[in-house]
DNA sequence: CGAATTCTTGTCCAATTGGTCAAGAAGATG
DNA sequence: CATCTTCTTGACCAATTGGACAAGAATTCG
């Protein structure tokens, strides 16, 4: 309680213009490594475009990759959070159609974090390589295990679950990833709310058909 | 007449020696480059990886970008070859089951055509754009024609057609980019033709159940 | 206020970058 | 085999890279 009640002005434990600065800098990175990706991002340029100095920079991350490491993070749980929802409880339709509708918003509202995430699986993952071994791949094999529920309940045709999920994670990242071809295939100038909407009706629409079963 | 005898000892006005190196340094720079993008590729670890010193690999290709242009050409062909093929004449349901495949197969035999595609995209396509605007945008459109008389003829669910293809675009691309990923969720070790084989049926069997419309 | 702490940057550094150049090695051609 | 062309590379260059450091500027806080 002693030294608490003025140092508390910090949250976290963090200065004001820490947080801040932090801040900056890792919303300035973001952009960069999901253009150029790990090596192709220089200290120098994220320095510049959040506006302070190289070491001013590295006062704040001891080095690129402590930098990059932060900004991987922060996508990750942008990238994950979505699938965390899925209730076997609940009808696949509606836990399905949800999911879908999540993870495009993510895609319409973080692009650098999907972006980031992609770039670092071209690298073959040498950052999240434990990551994609461990905590995803246990997380995926419960939602199969949810699927594979709802598929022995006939509630779903009896379609494999981890390509489902590859699927949509693959759709969902495309419309981030490769914005601009979606935007000049498709004559759009900017993927704005409109077009996402339009994007998770028509994804849905297929997905879903695809693997509810047939009435009757 | 002349002069070609022994000269057609070269195919294409090319040197049996600058044939072989240029395609050497091709295959290395689209490893490379595949891995890093654009920025993130040396050219030194590109001459390394061809076995070459590099004053001999700009010897072949004046620049880094020359080199990156020449192998993003390359990578177009293979990357845009399977749509050519859909016959409007003939069944949707053949024509897309194969144009999956065919898309399923590039994956497998070149997947770092496809990662390069996906870093170029991930930049924002500078040397692409013309493309997608142009030739790609214009391919699409009539290939969306070719679905939309599908659709009128009640041989396809009424689905987007545009939504479709990036659809079919970003899965095939995805077990190509996100290999890493996949391999790692899956647990395989390796993604062979086996594992290939699989990933076209299960992809196939959604899109198409979601596509084609009920029987009766 | 004044001392302690935190923040900021100009300057510097060795290593790496893309690229040049000259000169020798290897190959083709008469 | 002799010449002409093509091929190859070591040595070099200016610019950029990631990062260290010291010293000054703001802030914080008793």
């Amino acid at each position: 309680m002693a030294t608490v009640g003025h140092q508390r002005e910090r949250a976290n434990g963090k200065t004001r213009i820490q947080a801040l600065n932090e801040e900056r800098i890792m919303a300035a990175a973001e952009t960069i490594f999901a253009e150029h990706g790990f090596r192709g991002a220089t200290v120098d340029e994220i320095a510049r475009s959040a506006e302070m100095s190289k070491p001013n920079l590295l006062y704040y991350f001891k080095n690129k990759e402590a930098l990059y490491r932060a900004v991987l993070e922060h996508t990750l749980d942008i990238w994950l959070e979505p699938l965390q929802e899925i209730d076997a409880d609940k009808e696949p339709e509606s836990e399905i159609r949800n999911y879908i509708a999540r993870k495009i918003e993510a895609s319409r509202n973080h692009p650098n974090a999907s972006r980031i995430f992609a770039s670092e699986m071209l690298r073959g993952a040498p950052i999240l390589g434990d990551y994609l071994h461990g905590e995803l791949k246990a997380l995926v094999a419960r939602k199969c295990t949810v699927i594979e529920r709802w598929i022995a309940d006939k509630k779903l045709a009896p379609i494999d679950p981890i390509h489902l999920i590859f699927m949509i994670w693959a759709i969902t990242q495309h419309y981030a990833d490769f914005a601009v071809q979606v935007k000049a295939v498709w004559n759009k100038s900017a993927l704005q709310k409109k077009e996402f909407d339009r994007i998770e009706e028509a994804v849905s629409e297929i997905i879903l058909r695809g693997i509810l079963p047939r009435e009757g």
